[in-house]
DNA sequence: GCAAACTATAGCACTAAGTGCTATATATAG
DNA sequence: CTATATATAGCACTTAGTGCTATAGTTTGC
């Protein structure tokens, strides 16, 4: 389930900061990653998109500005002429999960 | 300030959401969004990149892995050789802000 | 001590995302 | 009726994002 692993990243980031002040840690390493689980980011359909928006009710234009992208990037998103990557898509599956409200 | 704008802004994402299941609004426009006063996102310069991960105490490779970008783009964000734009700069002030936990 | 794996910087080259602009159709506000 | 806003569509350009390779320094484990 996700919101164990997420637990552990937290967990795990807590404790980095916390090892890092008490001067016995300098930062999270590939080699402790595999334990991280990072919950996985899976590619969006143009209709999940247009439906995380909609699910906000806000415009395209608005949906745009509070991702800081243009408006003509989510209109070719919604309708599959480009897709979103990388740190867009994340940003997506935050807002997805959490809400628009993480924006602000 | 920007927590109040910021304020601002979930308060018309709510009302917005409770006037829809009243029937009485469908969506958020452009037509109330000098309202909403998003908060600026900023350039953010290839060393205050870095401070941001290395305040996370994360690696390279682990920031990139839950930004869901790659390791590769990461390296040139700090270094100046890309600019991170649109969501990707938007992700990383929400981490900047918020902590690296909220991609969790 | 030595080898294997990880971190970080660097450079090359390609693809496609992101962007801007224009046009059209529909709907809404004044 | 006119202005403005929403949404879809298409064209063309720039550059971010990505992958790969190499080098050097550091850390882990045998």
């Amino acid at each position: 389930m996700n919101r164990k692993k997420s637990d552990i990243l937290e967990a795990v980031l807590e404790t980095a900061k916390g090892l890092h002040a008490a001067g016995a840690m300098d930062q999270v390493t590939l080699r402790e990653f595999d334990r991280l689980c990072v919950p996985p980011v899976t590619a969006l359909k143009p209709l999940e998109i247009k439906r995380i928006r909609t699910q906000s009710h806000v415009s395209q234009a608005v949906f745009a500005a509070l991702l800081n992208t243009s408006l003509s990037t989510v209109q070719k998103w919604e309708i599959g002429q480009k897709r979103p990557t990388g740190a867009a898509l994340k940003l997506l599956h935050l807002v997805k999960k959490q809400g628009l409200e993480i924006v602000a």
